[in-house]
DNA sequence: GTCTATAGGCTGATAGAC
DNA sequence: GTCTATCAGCCTATAGAC
């Protein structure tokens, strides 16, 4: 979804007329609120016009329909995380930081855009994946697997299958943040026996598993699969 | 959701009648499908009813309504699965054993039931999970407290948050076995560089990154957090 | 580019016959 | 318990004025 940088500020609703570029963002803004919180179905373009405050007619014109709508919000957002893993994979560090910082700028991602892992995860569990977006998470895995070579390669992994380790950690972190709303929702009404952990302690948690758990260790040997354990 | 069994068989659509609780089954069951498949919104009562080959009036008449269907379905698969971790719990063998049992049991369930881990997926990322589930879901992440418990006070697995446990664990596996449909896809549709990794080598991954994570290891000290790696 | 008005289809629920 | 018929409401998309 290409949105050329224009001067103008976005004007806030009035009789007159209102930058082109601000409409479209207006309704991607919304439209990405929106279809997180409720799923594509659950969403009239009627509302998403209303929460953009642009009349609805505009979805068609600016992006031919609600779907194709679902589907630039879609597209924008995994383009964005695939570019920003992509820069924090270039910079230095062993195996184990490049990991570090990979976790944590996913973390950052959902913190600027929270609807991305729910829109992520929705997406997922549907029965086809939106064929725009798999370029960008076949980008993705690329990312992991080098990660996982990498480590390999330094010694600070043990041998790992690379589509194992990036169903493992995007799984995860998918579900995590896609997962915080309902949470938190569960907390305030007093479902949960206990408090939530801190984001910041389920990052820690799971790069430390991971860590540890691909470090080409002693070895608790090959051995004990299958047969009697004890 | 109560279901007492009855002997009659189930009739297979005539002019006659047709057990009323074959209705009610054939109705969830058309349901949990269609509702994993589309989500709630994207499914209309009478595609439930087209689907369970039963007039469409009788979902209002047996469950209330849609929502009430819905909601049936959910509360039979969050029973169902915490009600097979239980059994599982009860069984003998350390920490470790209990850990790959119930992974197993999580597997098997979503073998039976491929439509559980979709549904559950979903309801985890809308903006609040149904009521009637969560005293299922808090039952399952006792046991999950429990093996974290009983893993440390065996001296397998370090001190480690339950709730972090829970979270990575159920996460992972809910997101792996809700999103086999589309990773299937998009296989089959030439999306991907590499094969599908199998069910069986993603679960015996995780089990192991899991155990050898949480081993009490030598201790890769504690110090190594927050300055500068390297 | 934006807006109003409206067409045409589908939705969930139910009244009432059997 | 099951079915048919029907209603009122909502949906997306678009034609055409500005």
């Amino acid at each position: 979804m290409k949105t050329r940088k224009t001067p103008s500020p976005p004007r806030k609703r009035s009789g007159d007329r209102r930058d082109p570029d601000a409409t479209r963002r207006a309704l991607l803004a919304a439209a990405a609120a929106l279809f997180a919180e409720r799923g594509f179905d659950g969403v009239s373009v009627e509302d998403v016009a209303e929460r953009a405050q642009v009349n609805k007619a505009l979805i068609s014109y600016h992006f031919g329909g609600k779907r194709a709508l679902y589907v630039a919000v879609l597209e924008s957002g995994f383009a964005e995380m695939a570019d920003r893993l992509t820069v924090i994979e270039g910079e230095s560090g062993d195996a184990r930081e490049v990991l570090h910082r990979l976790i944590q700028a996913f973390a950052a991602m959902t913190r600027e855009r929270p609807d991305f892992p729910v829109l992520f995860v929705r997406e997922a569990v549907s029965v086809g994946i939106e064929p725009a977006v798999m370029p960008h998470l076949v980008r993705v895995m690329g990312i992991t697997r080098r990660l996982a070579e990498r480590g390999v390669r330094e010694g600070v992994f043990r041998p790992v299958d690379p589509r194992l380790l990036h169903l493992g950690l995007v799984g995860t972190l998918a579900f995590y943040f896609g997962t915080e709303h309902a949470r938190e929702k569960a907390r305030a009404e007093g479902y949960l026996p206990f408090a939530l952990p801190s984001t910041r302690a389920f990052l820690r948690h799971l790069e430390e598993l991971t860590v540890r758990g691909l470090a080409p260790s002693p070895s608790p040997r090959k051995k004990d699969r299958k047969g009697a354990r004890r």
